[in-house]
DNA sequence: CGCGATTTGTGCACGTCTTCACAAGCGCCT
DNA sequence: AGGCGCTTGTGAAGACGTGCACAAATCGCG
């Protein structure tokens, strides 16, 4: 895998980069960098510090460092990072350069808000095409994109070159939808349906359940009101159940 | 090991032992069990192996023991996990006992699509109110919920106990929205705003950013493009950095 | 031209997470 | 009752991720 090759530019059309591999960790916060480079662009900074990069971004600025270490020497000692040098640095890396072609299927409740979504637009993407099962639903003008049905997923995938499958059915129909969208090619699915998905290799799934995010609060929000309430064993009506709550030894901050 | 405390369960015979701190890791995969138990016990499974429950959860089999031994011995050798009563145990654990109030703010585009999600009611959490700044919203109703103004959470908040507080808005307004919600009391925030939020210690944020999974994804389809499309390397029109962009030609050697 | 101020890049130590492998426990069958 | 097969719970090892602390590099200035 890798090649030793040539680490030089990776632009200049003709040479196929040799991207580095990077740590999955690193990779899922690189589009956060992205975003506050952008905001600091904006602002009009040049060039930027890890240290406010990385307030920026919500990270340790060592981390930063490190990350962008993984992607070559972009950095300037004593003076920072140039933004826009690194802005087009990460797009490249991410695969940004190009606007993929997103297809959503599953245009009801969610996936109208995803639809009528710019910050696809704005951060790289398209949404090339709308699917959905229900006749009475195709048809649909959703922000200027008609909703097709999913029948024509093979045809319109050989059209647009779709990149990215998302999909925003009801659970059930999910693992079916996403064996449609692998049988046409697509390698990288995001799945807004509360249910695993079983794809073959090769292909990337993402996934984004709001009902799991509430219950990682929650459990935060149990366990913060255990321990306050823990003097007087479930008085308030906070706690369910009384609990032989023996707290061994946290630092998480009780502040407030 | 563990001992068995309190019999005295959730409508059936739970044990709870102390209030364990789980590894963060571990708290991020119980949700995603509990919704495997959930479809199992309504396939009328009573007991399911590690193995099974792995499978349907998508997770290495040693793994989900490991995470459910942190919460105790729930398990019977031999025989594998009862589905009610491990049921009863996570949703303990992850403080679903009560029916968390969620406050949702920012009835736009995508918080219509949440405030109509039906996934909210039926995992454990009750949408106790929404809430826009938008005075041409304010009195719609949504789901049989009313859009109230944002002024006043205050009193909302302390009618209705919110426990966690969900933020739809726009970047821009999330700071604010944030702080206002810290000040009626909510500790647990989930931020769809692209974003970093700044909260004072001992208050949660999680954040669900779609552009960034959609980022996630580019990448390994970069990779696996650039892997694949080794041998051609043509002048294909896909990979080129855009042609304002001097050359990156300054990166040096990786792998030293 | 050299010096001090600044900031990057990274070696290192530490903590967390994953995975394997297997002894111990349990139920069932004979 | 005893043995057998199945499954859990966990020790240990390794992979991975994090953050400190500091040398090296660069800039601005006198
Ligand atoms: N609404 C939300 O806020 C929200 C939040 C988190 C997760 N989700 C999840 O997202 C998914 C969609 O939620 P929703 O509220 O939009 O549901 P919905 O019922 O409003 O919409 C689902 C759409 O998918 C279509 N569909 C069904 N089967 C299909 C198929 N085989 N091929 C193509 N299209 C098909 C339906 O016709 C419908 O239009 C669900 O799995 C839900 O659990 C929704
Ligand atoms: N629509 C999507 O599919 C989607 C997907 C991912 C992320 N997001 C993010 O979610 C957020 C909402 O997106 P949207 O498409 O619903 O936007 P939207 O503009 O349709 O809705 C935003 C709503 O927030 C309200 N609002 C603004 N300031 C407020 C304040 N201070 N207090 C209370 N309410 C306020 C507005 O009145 C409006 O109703 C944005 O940050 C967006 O980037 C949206």
């Amino acid at each position: 895998m890798s090649q030793h090759r040539h680490p030089g530019a990776p632009g200049r059309a003709g040479a196929v980069p040799a991207l580095p591999d990077l740590p999955e960790a690193t990779v899922a916060r690189l589009p956060e960098y992205l975003r506050a480079l952008h905001n600091l662009a904006d602002a009009g900074h040049e060039t930027v510090s890890s240290e406010g990069l990385a307030g920026a971004a919500g990270v340790n600025s060592a981390k930063l460092r490190k990350d962008l270490s993984h992607l070559g020497s972009y950095g300037t000692r004593g003076v920072g990072y140039d933004v826009a040098l690194l802005i087009d640095q990460i797009e490249f890396v991410l695969g940004l350069t190009q606007r993929r072609a997103v297809a959503l299927v599953g245009v009801g409740n969610l996936g109208h808000a995803l639809a009528g979504y710019d910050g696809f637009a704005s951060r790289g993407f398209r949404i090339a095409a709308l699917f959905d099962a229900d006749a009475s639903r195709v048809g649909e003008m959703i922000n200027g994109l008609v909703v097709r049905h999913i029948d024509e997923l093979p045809r319109v995938a050989a059209e647009e070159a779709i990149s990215i499958g998302v999909i925003a059915t009801p659970a059930p129909a999910a693992q079916a939808v996403a064996e449609q969208l692998v049988a046409v090619g697509v390698t990288s699915i995001l799945n807004f349906a509360p249910c695993v998905l079983s794809v073959p290799d090769g292909v990337d799934v993402r996934k984004v359940d709001l009902a799991i995010e509430l219950q990682i609060l929650s459990f935060h929000e149990h366990r913060k009101a255990s321990l306050t309430a823990l003097p007087a064993a479930g008085g308030s009506a906070l706690t369910a159940l009384p609990g032989g709550l023996a707290t061994p030894d946290t630092q998480e901050a009780i502040g407030t």
